[in-house]
DNA sequence: AATATACGCGAAGATAATTTTCTTAAACTA
DNA sequence: TAGTTTAAGAAAATTATCTTCGCGTATATT
């Protein structure tokens, strides 16, 4: 994974100083690269050591290595044009050119985030479930929602949830061999996080969409898929994230009609077998 | 220029010690990304300062300059491989570019299809109404839905009705200066047409975001919205247009905030901080 | 409300890396 | 062969990086 992903997937938890680092890093990324530690620290008005501890935090260990990690993205990013801000003068054309471009990016950068190994782990217990709760609140509900009626048609038993109330109860009764999938994306909304507990109290698999690697959920849950993005002055975080968790979904949508269509396939499979071993064997009768 | 470049000009006048360097870093590049000069030197068998001398012959004043330089030409080399390989070897990885790969091909085409005379009438008829309603049913209801989330946010007055028997009630009891906004892929769904066409009964105004031209909805409606897509095989053409329909939405709403201007900003920035409040309100809650 | 605990942060010293300078050895020239 | 030039490494000097410590602030606990 790239250093500005990483950067974003760590964006909740930043301190002011490291703050006053990244702002620094995305505004004069190519200065930055020739400065040692000791100015860049000055430039960011943060001690070395903060920086030091911020290279640390996004997996560098040297600063050698954090400097060949953001000269790469540079390079990378050098290619494609960058995230357009939009502005108050923008015309109307400007605004739908700069919010399908900022939407693209975003999407784009899903193939870097996603964990494949936690999407194969989520869609087997998926396919394997007695029952599957999809929770989440607000604005995540929303996509909690989507899930349920793609899913709901590959004939898979869902159900969503965005009340509280429901949520719980749900995960009260819950029995071994169900499923719950929450929808967070701050990963912090204390509803949620309870009902995962409980769900997982209860013997249940627990898995989770959010926006960010350090937060309260991605500790309570299984598994769980990222799907952060960078911010843009109009757009925050959050609206962007809603386009890119349905693009998740979608795969996890496709990857589990694939699966179906694959065990249905077996089925068939092993129906023809079955007639031809029946046919086998009635021959061998009528020839004895 | 690059790295290469300045090696290859150089490459006819390099000493024998100087062309152990060059060999080593042609052939070990990405290891010696991680070395410190003296054991980039110890691995060429050569001294120190005959590696300081390469670079500095090569136009780098600094042994960090050099790196950074080696570390960008091979990021722009390893890029294009990674894009160019379409093999079937893993089909979850595959899945993912083509799901990803689609997306960024409807929303894409958004921008060749999206009337700016509708948008930019839609935008105006929302800013001066008293209030809004969003309507919409199944799929299309979760749209409806992320529409008065983000909406509200605005400080507009605005409902969504996912329920044909209350988005009935409420068109039967609009007044004059309230709008209809209704959410339907299929453009058919009778519901919606009934509501809107009571709406209109009672001197709303009422627009529509739908995926086909040619459909029962945009013949009642004042202004449409069209998010058509191209239909894959993987995903139906309702599947992608969901995410494109988020787009559009997208847009409607940072166009909204530009048109009410900084006061947006504040007010967004205000729902933000009460939500974060919320949380760790509740997250005490939790702990109690 | 008061205390305890954790955490962020920077300063300073310790360590490591880098650059410069000096020296040696080899190759070329006369 | 002696003088000159140049390559190249060793050691010293400089600079950069990293670690440790302690202070102050925020957060949790009672």
């Amino acid at each position: 994974m790239n250093l500005y992903s990483r950067i974003r997937l760590h964006s909740n938890r930043f301190t002011p100083a490291q703050e006053r680092i990244v702002r620094f890093i995305h505004e004069n990324a190519q200065e930055a690269l020739g400065l040692p530690i000791n100015e860049l620290a000055e430039r960011c008005q943060v001690g070395d050591a903060t920086v030091i501890r911020f290279y640390r935090l996004m997996g560098y260990e040297t600063y050698a290595m954090f400097r060949v990690a953001l000269a790469q993205e540079l390079a990378e990013n050098d290619i494609r044009p960058i995230y357009e801000e939009v502005g108050n003068q923008d015309e109307l054309t400007d605004v739908v050119r700069k919010v399908i471009a900022s939407s693209i990016q975003g999407i784009a950068d899903v193939e870097k985030q996603l964990s494949l190994k936690a999407l194969e782990e989520i869609v087997r217990q998926f396919f394997q479930s007695k029952h599957i709760h999809v929770i989440g609140l607000g604005a995540s509900g929303v996509v909690a929602q989507d899930v349920m009626h793609k899913l709901m048609r590959l004939g898979l038993k869902i159900n969503a949830y965005t009340d509280s109330h429901l949520m719980t109860i749900a995960a009260t009764v819950a029995e071994e061999g169900e499923v719950f999938f929450a929808i967070c994306h701050s990963g912090e909304t204390s509803d949620i996080i309870r009902t995962l507990e409980l769900a997982k109290g209860q013997g249940c698999y627990t898995c989770a969409l959010t926006s960010y690697m350090e937060s309260s959920i991605t500790r309570v849950v299984d598994d769980y898929l990222l799907s952060c993005t960078r911010e843009t002055k109009m757009r925050s975080d959050a609206m962007i994230s809603r386009i890119v968790q349905l693009v998740v979904i979608d795969i996890l949508y496709v990857k589990l009609a694939l699966q179906i269509g694959d065990s249905a396939m077996d089925r068939v499979h092993q129906s023809r077998l079955a007639l031809k071993q029946l046919r086998n064997s009635s021959r061998q009768d009528g020839a004895s």
